[in-house]
DNA sequence: TCAATATAGTTGCATATGCTAATATGTGTC
DNA sequence: GACACATATTAGCATATGCAACTATATTGA
């Protein structure tokens, strides 16, 4: 009977988190593949979308992506014409990126075939469902996620 | 007053996914850093402990990873001396993987740092919460839910 | 048996991710 | 103003991931 409730505590939530983002990963990309955007890529642009023109750390955290992954990130769509860098005016450190024209007829063109993935996961898990999955992965990115996570482990 | 009912259904599912994978992984990477593997390497050595000696098919199924990508993950294992790869006795064209006494004591090792990790995610997020994502997350990564997925693609 | 096909893995290329070190710029202090 | 320190970004290296093409082995069918 107990075994029914144990918690499978032997199970690393990092582990399970990964395959779960591969398998994501591989269904929403397999739909996108017509307009040569991966989520990945796809989520740049929307986050750059989101905040205008943000600096590179501005959009790393939102991202919550290391600055340098995010740097190496950009060059792909730099070359291909959907952002571009530009040193900020009044710190000359700062670099903000922005979406070009073409960067904005991609995303909008990448819209469809988002929608059209996004409804079949709906479709396939629930829609109060996923929307209830969002907000608890979204408590689990947030900076006081991390905060309590480092708390905790110094108090051990 | 609706606004508060509102599903968010802009958010992409996959972006929050690699958003809260890559933070899990910052988080527990940092407590693994000692042992000097990562939570990507220690769940590939879980796996093939788990499933005794695997062939890389029958392994990169179970870890929800293309074959070559898991070729690639093997070989840094292999370096360190954690893994071997044997032929198939009776299937010239399968290898299969197996931990070698150095790679069990790696895991061994790990399990301590590992531990620690999802004691502090758990007190981060709460246990009985952490066992439920975990069950949304294996639904979520079967291949039931990628059929369900592809069905209902499929019928648009 | 042998050719056609199917299956298992690997390799090369591209992108994704993070660490460390280096570079560039800004701030603060004397 | 010059030096120490802090911040923003980039560059180089290693691993992670997947696709397409290739190699090797097995199975099937004539």
């Amino acid at each position: 009977m107990s075994s029914t409730r144990v918690k499978d505590p032997l199970v690393c939530n990092g582990a399970v988190l990964r395959k779960a983002t591969r398998r994501v990963s591989q269904l929403y990309d397999s739909v996108l593949a017509p307009c040569k955007l991966s989520v990945s890529q796809r989520s740049a642009l929307v986050h750059i979308e989101r905040a205008g023109s943000p600096t590179m750390t501005e959009l790393a955290h939102a991202m919550v992506l290391d600055r340098s992954a995010l740097a190496h990130n950009i060059k792909p769509l730099e070359r291909d014409g959907y952002v571009v860098q530009k040193r900020d005016a009044t710190d000359g450190r700062s670099r903000r990126i922005e979406l070009t024209d073409a960067g904005r007829a991609k995303l909008a063109e990448s819209n469809l075939l988002w929608r059209a993935a996004q409804n079949s996961f709906e479709a396939a898990y629930g829609a109060d469902r996923a929307a209830a999955l969002r907000q608890a992965l979204a408590e689990i990115f947030s900076d006081e996620f991390a905060d309590a996570f480092h708390q905790a482990t110094l108090q051990k």
